[in-house]
DNA sequence: CTAATGTCTCTAGCAACTATAGGTTCAAGG
DNA sequence: CCTTGAACCTATAGTTGCTAGAGACATTAG
């Protein structure tokens, strides 16, 4: 059995996540010593370190409820599961667009700047008059990226 | 002079949001009717289109306080703005380069979907065991991007 | 004049944590 | 055996950038 701290080092989870982790009921409510701190099993590791993974590949925590509840029903069809994951592809495929058009716009503004003064400046120009940036003036709702 | 619903389509940002601006001071406050409504004037029209812009631009509030303040000082030298801007270009690139490294694990991770059930789904079991991702299995710390 | 729309303030909520305060328990050294 | 310091406990509030709701006042079109 593990307490909170060996099991935070060992998923690379912080302390204060794995307990908020139990509050929002994604983590089950953990043993307790008789002097009632948390212990963990091996098997709890491996859920905390299903978490930590499936957060490292940007899914939601929701998205990670739906994938849990599903890996704790081995004999189901896994579209489920895969549609999930395809989503979340889906999602970052839209964000690198619309990132690699913001850093296009970004490279844009920075090299133009001469290093004047403010009032010749390009960023500031750029960013007060919306005409003066890129060929394509349609660049909002660029982020939430 | 415009109302707060005009000022709001005509820059493209929520009434609730340019009342939040002003609450936090990004805004300067507004000029009321008679009635207590605020009236806005051109300038405050060009000051929450800078903002909007850069917003889209992907910039926080923050930096956008302190464009805000340079924009202000048209004296100054430009390399302040510069900074913000280039900082700005480089956490665009940094996000780019890890959600390029996400998006090729999920594909990996989709395409190897055949279909089955939970039981052997790899969608699943890749989250669950670290060592079955890719070739190089260091790509914590890949999201907030 | 009335009805519909717009505006006002204030508060609370969202994701996904992180930080702080003030107290308890545990493990190791003297 | 006792003390010290680290690790743990609970509970609450803060972060970013808004968005949503309630309940009341203002303005405008017909």
């Amino acid at each position: 059995m593990l307490t909170i701290g060996k099991l935070g080092t060992s998923t690379g989870v912080k302390v204060p996540t794995i307990r908020y982790y139990e509050q929002i009921g994604l983590l089950p409510e953990a043993e307790r010593s008789a002097g009632n701190q948390r212990l963990y099993s091996r098997k709890a590791l491996e859920r905390l370190a299903f978490i930590r993974h499936a957060r490292d590949l940007g899914f939601t925590l929701e998205a990670i409820r739906d994938l849990l509840s599903l890996s704790d029903s081995p004999d189901q069809p896994c579209a489920a599961a895969d549609a999930i994951a395809r989503a979340q592809l889906l999602e970052v495929e839209s964000r690198l667009a619309r990132l690699t058009a913001l850093k296009a716009e970004l490279e844009r503004m920075v090299e133009q700047c001469a290093g004047g003064s403010i009032a010749d400046c390009r960023v500031i120009e750029v960013l007060g008059d919306h005409s003066l940036c890129g060929s394509d003036h349609r660049h909002a709702e660029l982020i939430q990226a």
